[in-house]
RNA sequence: GCCCGGGUGGCGGAAUGGCAGACGCGGCGGACUCAAAAUCCGCUGUCCGUGAGGGCGUGUGGGUUCGAGUCCCACCCCGGGCACCA
């Protein structure tokens, strides 16, 4: 790709020569480090750290580019812009790794970080590397396991017992994040199964109501908003109990006199159709209310169902009768005073709301399909619009069938005629007010599951005594390290199971022998607090001092893929909350993220481009041949920054092409080709200030709204005309010609930041042109003396007139009627009307 | 099914109710050259017309407006997310 023909020797625009001789600069002169005690107004730039899958691919190029444009721009605005690099450095591929090949993780990890840090620089990405945190470096490891400890004395994170979902093929349990709606695994594609297991969990829910609410203050595209919406899944509802009695409605001998099953339900409005009860098979209550001739038939279901993957479980072909499952026992409808049949099915959940719902097949889909396949009535309760032909249904409308019978007594409910919402409020205040219920809301969002049965990442800093029971490690003697001297097998399983040395210690409370906790955890922990960390990673009696995380968090703009939109997001906006409030970061700190900018995906052949998929487009051979500087403009040019970029469209060429043509106006021996002169300036010097002006606020404004990919389209546009004006006589002005290259070169810094530097270090004696402020456009030239006027005729363009930009309505109007084409298509008649927006446009509408 | 995006030349896209197609890619023609590359210049939505010029044109159909790619209503198609959460 090496162009041939190009002129050669000093004058050649060579990338090779000058990108490294200016990533060193920036290097040593330390441009982009900033101390927390900088007096400039402060921001905080940040691209989410990558994991150190070694060199750099499209996405990181994509990624790094936005930010650094971002973090140099706002540089020569004049901020103190905090621009850190670190790296997720801890998960799986490092152990995967190494058990092919026997190399511990930790050499493996540390060459890809080497290699990734060496073509994020290759890009001309600047950071702050002072700053630089790495997830399994033994410091970051302390204050991890130290900010879990502090979890862990507030009760938000608890061992506990329950259902979890575990990967076969990566030997590990999975967060309910990392499961994809299909039942695989969001890392490795695998089918998930069920395990009942004891794990760790952080106590996200606890959060639910704020993570919700606190949504409504950030800057970040709708799209991730309504995916963190739809994952909290709030839900308002009422709970009550419904006794649980014989098929005639009498108590039950066999069971104590208040046995009751616990229902949740957000239409208390339809209780008059509820013509079943349904447990998920799970639920603690099945073994006792089953009665003596369905308890075989129970037994059975209940095996099978929890033998069950997610997968089929939530299949929705199949048979339904299949999937559910007659108990014998009844329960008393509270409304009607009546019993309805309880039955199981898979597709209640045990984990969600109480496990166990009234079934009203006249209003819920779900309830009717099942009510079909079990031959279970069906009462409409709320009346149908006109045309209405399917099962369920879910909207608005009269209430009917819903008196409660004339022998409930003086306390009967009564919603016939209500609307919906007016008799979810009608039943829920009966159920209050009789303390048969009470109102309830319920989230999807579960805790986060945090155990990891993987040798690489954060040990979990607990002890198991068997006096003392769980015993967290004492502050002083973190970190808890993961031993080096391990070895690797096939089987998958984590060397810290079987490693005796790390395996066995003493209780500090007693002295006793105790066992260290074996799991790590969730890499997601780690990436969860790494921006707090960058504001004080000198730190070292705690993770990080209160006063400079206030001074620079929030993060101003943070940069990264959609992909990320529930899992890392939420995550970090959920720890960032529980540290404020344990003290450890500022109590105001409430969100870690103002902003949110995602990138498009690089697609190749339409298939997403990534390591696994081959990366058949390497960065660095382009870096090799047309330079970092080509590279970064035709990944700012080539789309909107939002949407996902096939590679076949990146225009390599053209940007290339726009590079030499740009080194050739602002090299100065070049200025001999051009046509300039020191006389009197001429229209083609107005026309050219103008246009440089008009750049000033053009490139400003693209920039501010992240439409990078105008701003290029400006840049050439104003390239080729001021190409034009200098060699085309009279020429220009050299005062003109050196304004236009000089802003040329300030507006382009952020953007190709080697070849801007090079060519101003040439023109100015060696001055750095990213320590230059943002150029300021001169109002005074944005006005144009004259402006095109549109003419148009019943709406369409029919002539173009030069007018004075300051011309009023009146003369406008005149310049119009006076255009021989107006008075044409007019033919002597008079206008039906003249609309005329000054000095803009003009419509003669005729008769 | 529900919720978000989005449909504009051969292609990527631009146009914040006022000149549709900026800029780039590709294509065609020309200059320079022994020749090529590189560079530079011109043309490049579509139809009618020798021409001046005119008709049509932003997924489809309606509407609002002097004027709609842009606003409103209905629909079609594509991409993404969610989906037994009671």
């Amino acid at each position: 790709m090496e162009p041939v023909g190009r002129p050669s020797g000093p004058d050649r625009y060579d990338p090779q020569s000058i990108e490294p001789h200016w990533q060193a600069y920036w290097q040593e002169h330390g441009t982009y480090e900033v101390d927390n005690d900088d007096p400039r107004p402060r921001a905080y730039v940040l691209c989410m750290y990558p994991y150190p899958s070694g060199a750099a691919h499209m996405g990181h190029v994509r990624n790094y580019t936005f930010g650094d444009l971002l973090t140099r721009y706002r540089t020569m605005r004049g901020d103190a812009v905090l621009s850190p690099m670190g790296f997720d450095s801890f998960g799986l591929p490092a152990e995967n790794a190494a058990i092919r090949t026997g190399r511990h993780p930790r050499a493996f990890t540390d060459e890809r970080i080497e290699q990734l840090r060496s073509s994020i620089t290759r890009i001309g990405g600047v950071y702050d590397w002072r700053r630089e945190v790495r997830s399994h470096d033994p410091t970051y490891i302390r204050w991890t396991q130290w900010i879990f400890l502090q979890l862990f004395r507030a009760g938000l994170a608890y061992r506990g017992h329950a259902t979890v979902n575990w990967d076969p093929v990566d030997q590990t349990v999975l967060a309910n994040e990392q499961v994809l709606a299909d039942g695989t695994a969001e890392r490795s594609g695998a089918v998930v199964e069920q395990r009942d297991l004891e794990q760790w969990f952080l106590r996200i829910t606890d959060y639910a109501q704020q993570l919700l609410d606190d949504l409504d203050g950030l800057d970040w595209p709708e799209r991730v908003v309504i995916q963190q919406r739809n994952w909290i899944g709030r839900s308002e509802g009422v709970e009550f109990d419904m006794a649980i009695v014989d098929g005639s409605g009498a108590p039950r001998s066999d069971l104590p006199g208040d046995a009751a099953v616990r229902v949740f339900t957000t239409r208390p409005d339809t209780s008059f159709g509820m013509t079943f009860c349904v447990l998920a098979p799970e639920h603690p209550l099945v073994a006792t209310i089953t009665t003596d001739d369905h308890r075989d038939e129970v037994d059975r279901f209940v095996a099978r169902a929890r033998g069950t993957s997610e997968i089929d479980r939530l299949t929705v072909e199949g048979d339904l009768s299949a999937r559910g499952c007659r108990t014998g026992a009844w329960a008393r409808n509270p409304f009607t005073g009546r019993p309805v049949p309880v039955l199981l099915a898979d597709y209640v959940l045990g984990s969600y709301g109480t496990g166990a719902v009234m079934a009203v097949p006249g209003e819920d889909q779900r309830d009717w399909d099942f009510a079909q396949a079990f031959g279970l009535p069906v009462i409409e309760t709320v009346e149908r619009p006109e045309g209405f032909e399917g099962g369920a249904w879910t909207g608005d409308g009269r209430h009917v069938n819903s008196p409660a019978p004339a022998d409930a007594g003086p306390e009967r409910c009564d919603l016939n005629g209500l609307d919906v919402a007016g008799a979810k409020r009608v039943a829920a205040d009966w159920l209050v007010e009789r303390g048969l219920g009470e109102p309830v809301v319920n989230y999807r969002l579960r805790d986060w599951l945090v155990s990891r049965q993987r040798f690489w990442g954060c040990p979990i800093p607990i002890l198991y005594c068997d006096a003392c029971g769980v015993v967290p490690v004492p502050e002083d003697h973190l970190p808890v390290l993961a031993p080096d001297d391990v070895e690797f097998t096939p089987t998958g399983q984590s060397p810290l199971l079987s490693h005796e040395g790390f395996l066995h210690t003493t209780c500090p409370d007693c002295g006793g022998p105790a066992r260290r906790e074996t799991d790590t955890m969730d890499t997601f922990v780690d990436s969860s607090w790494y921006f707090l960390r960058f504001c004080d990673p000198w730190s070292s009696d705690a993770p990080f001092r209160q006063d400079a995380v206030a001074s620079w968090m929030p993060v101003d703009q943070y940069i990264g893929g959609a992909e990320h939109a529930v899992l890392h997001l939420m995550y970090a906006r959920f720890l960032t909350k529980a540290l404020s409030d344990l003290g450890v970061a500022p109590g105001d700190l409430r969100e870690p993220f103002r902003r949110l900018f995602t990138q498009g995906m690089i697609r190749l052949d339409g298939t997403k481009m990534s390591k696994s998929k081959g990366n058949l487009v390497a960065p660095e051979e382009i870096i090799d041949t047309l330079g970092a500087d080509t590279l970064r403009l035709a990944h700012l040019s080539v789309k909107p920054p939002e949407e996902d970029v096939d590679w076949e469209d990146v225009g390599l060429e053209g940007c290339s092409r726009f590079l030499h043509r740009v080194w050739r106006l602002a090299l100065p021996d070049a200025a001999a080709t051009w046509t300039l002169h020191d006389g009197a300036a001429t229209e083609a010097d107005d026309a050219v200030r103008r246009a440089t002006h008009r750049l000033i606020v053009d490139v400003s404004e693209s920039f501010d709204r992240w439409s990078y990919h105008v701003a290029v389209a400006r840049f050439m546009a104003f390239v080729n005309e001021v190409q034009r004006a200098a060699r085309e006589e009279p020429g220009l002005r050299r005062d003109t010609f050196d304004e236009a290259v000089d802003t040329l070169l300030l507006l382009l810094a952020p953007a190709a930041p080697h070849v801007a530097a090079e060519l101003w270090s040439r023109r100015h004696g060696g001055e750095h042109v990213h320590e230059r402020a943002w150029p300021a456009a001169d109002e005074s030239l944005l006005v144009e003396e004259t402006v095109t006027l549109i003419v148009q005729v019943d709406g369409k363009v029919r002539d173009r007139v030069e007018v004075p930009s300051t011309a009023d309505e009146a003369a406008c109007v005149a310049a119009a009627l006076a255009s021989p084409r107006v008075v044409s298509l007019l033919g002597g008649a008079e206008p039906a009307r003249v609309v005329a927006r000054p000095p803009k446009v003009v419509n003669v509408v005729r008769p």
